[in-house]
DNA sequence: TTGACATGCAACTGGGGGGTTGCATTATGT
DNA sequence: ACATAATGCAACCCCCCAGTTGCATGTCAA
């Protein structure tokens, strides 16, 4: 479960930003996620590496290019641990209040 | 909606372990939150100021104690965020589906 | 009141990572 | 074959931030 490394690298907004593309536009090269980044090829390189090592992304060679394509896997597995822990916030109050009231 | 903020601040391991404690065992103070969590109280305290800028938790004061509380709002709203992008990449798949099935 | 506990404030440090530039490599197409 | 396009590799800079230490402030309890 290493969910971490993912919450992470989404906390860069470069690297939301790519996140973001390749979800709208589907799987794409490293020259067409640079356009309008804002940054160099090899800073969104870079992002792309970081993602991938938080497993959020995936790539495939293609003659010269290089396809990068979004790994769906992982970004429903950061949704259901944020889940999980704000099941845990709801229960602790629970137990809580249920002490409360035994005290009276 | 601003969820990058929220994105950063969980990326971080002490102040995900934070928020985990908050879950499971409700709000508390900064030096139960210290207790076991392998850095200084006051590395505790700049790790809630950052989660407080995010959103994701709130104090009250309570004599001489400073009581931290969860805030479950922005945790939802970066769940319901993440799930937006998700279905995002879904319909792009479909679209790129339809588009090569129509070149034949 | 006085000591002990809980927190606040300020200054400092070190390392990591975001971003860049320059050059090398490989593939495409005409 | 050759020019161009897409990418890889390596070194470099610099700023931000996690974490620390030291001291000041405030509050509880005897």
């Amino acid at each position: 479960m290493k969910v971490l490394p993912a919450l992470s690298a989404l906390g860069d907004e470069s690297r939301l930003q790519l996140v973001i593309k390749l979800c709208r536009n589907g799987p794409q090269s490293i020259a067409r996620l640079t356009e309008g980044a804002g940054i160099s090829r090899q800073g969104v390189t870079k992002h792309l590496h970081a993602l991938h090592e938080a497993g959020l992304v995936r790539r495939e060679r293609s003659g010269r290019e290089q396809i990068w394509r979004l790994e769906p896997k992982r970004l429903d597995e950061v949704r259901r641990y944020l889940a999980q822990i704000s099941q845990q916030w709801d229960d602790a109050l629970e137990r809580l209040k249920a002490a409360v009231e035994k005290e009276h």
